[in-house]
DNA sequence: TCACCATTTCGCAAAATTACGAAATATAAT
DNA sequence: ATTATATTTCGTAATTTTGCGAAATGGTGA
């Protein structure tokens, strides 16, 4: 009989980064925290994005889960940066996916 | 008053082509067919993973419908293919964002 | 026409996601 | 001790996603 296999690990990992980025706020998180390398805090973020602080908690909540930022208490604030290496190492599994079809039309 | 801004078209485009790639299943599908550029049809792909064909199918049409690939029909199978364009722009969108973190650990 | 093949659509159920406001937590300042 | 500030957690509702098997579709070949 044929053997189904699983998704491999690789393949989990993307969908999972993909996934912690599949929200315009999760994105737009991600930008804010990775342009220039600069952290800033939920109530920094809320005035740019439509939606309720609880809202944005939640995506921050799910981001830190993914791994890909983390939160740093500065009383009676909390910080949220990058996952530097968790960011780097999302890159790479991207880049790679990406330059999968990168000799298309090269001649 | 505070006017709260609707996320950008930008942010939007992201969270639109993470989410067509946050189930290992699509992820699957993508390589598949990137990997040497390399068309194929369900009925490949089927024995690779662990779902049932009708699920396939559905994914099969997420990705359609996102604009990532394109189905041509060659009776009585449907080859799937890369859509080049799009996924090179996903390409461009998804660099551009792990750029902005381009140079963190730059001495 | 009839059977066959590859694939999709349908109908449904279970689970996950997104969203909000209210209430809770934790710390600092008065 | 009380108040103020920043943020999260809770409870809940609406919507979307994921999954399957059964039935439908569109085309070929006998």
């Amino acid at each position: 009989m044929k053997q189904k296999v699983d998704f491999s690990d690789k393949q989990k990992q993307i969908a999972r980064i993909a996934k912690a980025l599949s929200h315009p706020a999760r994105v737009y998180i991600i930008e804010r925290l990775s342009i220039l390398n600069s952290c800033c805090t939920s109530g920094e973020m809320i005035g740019d994005i439509p939606i309720a602080r609880s809202t944005l908690s939640q995506h921050l909540k799910e981001l830190k889960y993914a791994g890909l930022i983390q939160g740093e208490v500065e009383p009676p604030k909390i910080k949220y940066c990058l996952n530097q290496e968790n960011w780097q190492l999302a890159k790479k599994y991207f880049s790679n996916l990406f330059d999968n079809s990168e000799n298309y039309e090269k001649k």
